[in-house]
DNA sequence: AAGTGAGGCAACCGCGGACTA
DNA sequence: GTAGTCCGCGGTTGCCTCACT
């Protein structure tokens, strides 16, 4: 039947954090009488706290079962793997955890999981390939859309680290038209800002449409990861050349801004005949750092997205 | 050296279920 | 059946630390 009316109006109980003698006399108390109702223990423990914030306090610092430090990579992939089938139900996959509170595995995943998913391509909330193009937009870093608002300026200015950047969102551009397998996505374009004009952005669309050949092997590596949708896979074990299977599969990339709309043409081919055999032999040619036989495809494509990480790697597949 | 912003984490808030009188 | 109380949970807040400018 709801909160307890006295934790709302009782405003001579003490709030914020404790303090070394409080907890003393928390786990004194504790020690003594046991946990048994929460809401007698701060009269037994002589504390000016209300009985809920003792139990957090206990439960989620105090207890001597906790286990404290950071999360092993075990830890990191079991609470996805249960996150992607509990949802946020933390206490459940606290369960699972010895030694962590749910409150512990919360904070964790809003900090870090959550974000490292992100970065990976992966919808934290459903645990599958993000296929939502303005997220995916959103994600890039800021300023790749500094530089796509002057993209000849761009063009010329290109320093060795800006490469990596580069062929980072080049690439998912690529991934991006390939996965829209489907009706096509439309981009919400308010991010370009008020100052863009209609001749600008037709050199945005030209500058986004690859002069460049597609002529490095990312994309069937892409393609081994499991998480990827299965008409990607099966694009992939084709023959189809590149070209193709983008022409095919892109169909024109709708792109709104403002009254306007602008489609992309498939990727030029300019490795024609290039199969998806010979890319999927240069792929073998990638190599990942640390990537075990084990490796799941969150750590495969988390590296191909990690800023430090695969530097070199990035810059390697662009050129 | 000081100011500032972002990230991490402990603690709080408020809701809903279980239990009881 | 109803109302009060307690507990547990998930979401949110606010403080602290640290890196960056």
């Amino acid at each position: 039947m709801g909160r307890s009316p006295s934790s709302i109006t009782d405003n001579r109980l003490k709030k914020g954090p404790w303090t070394l003698e409080e907890d003393k006399k928390l786990i004194d108390c504790i020690h003594k009488h046991g946990t048994g109702s929460w809401q007698l223990l701060p009269k037994k423990a002589d504390l000016n706290r209300c009985g809920k914030s003792c139990r957090l306090r206990w439960t989620n610092y105090l207890r001597p079962d906790i286990k404290r430090g950071s999360f092993s990579p075990d830890e990191e992939q079991t609470i996805i793997h249960l996150h992607s089938f509990h949802g946020n139900k933390w206490s459940t996959i606290a369960s699972h955890l010895p030694g962590r509170t749910d409150n512990e595995i919360k904070n964790f995943w809003n900090t870090n999981l959550r974000k490292k998913l992100l970065r990976s391509g992966i919808d934290p909330n459903t645990h599958q390939p993000i296929t939502d193009v303005n997220l995916l937009l959103n994600l890039l870093p800021t300023s790749s859309f500094t530089n796509l608002m002057d993209p000849w300026k761009y063009a010329f200015k290109l320093q060795a680290d800006q490469v990596t950047e580069f062929a980072k969102n080049r690439v998912l551009q690529n991934i991006l038209r390939v996965l829209s397998t489907s009706p096509l996505p439309i981009i919400d374009t308010n991010f370009l800002g008020e100052s863009l004009n209609s001749s600008q952005y037709g050199e945005l669309i030209n500058w986004i449409n690859p002069l460049q050949p597609l002529s490095n092997p990312v994309l069937p590596h892409i393609a081994n990861i499991e998480a990827v949708p299965e008409e990607l896979t099966t694009i992939f074990n084709s023959n189809e050349t590149i070209p193709e299977i983008l022409d095919h599969q892109t169909n024109g990339f709708g792109i709104s801004k403002s009254h306007a709309e602008y489609s992309l043409p498939g990727l030029v081919s300019a490795t024609t005949g290039t199969s998806t055999a010979n890319i999927m032999d240069s792929v073998n040619s990638i190599h990942i750092p640390n990537q075990s036989l084990t490796s799941n495809s969150f750590e495969t494509f988390g590296y191909l997205m990690d800023d430090d990480a695969s530097s070199s790697l990035w810059k390697d597949i662009y050129q």
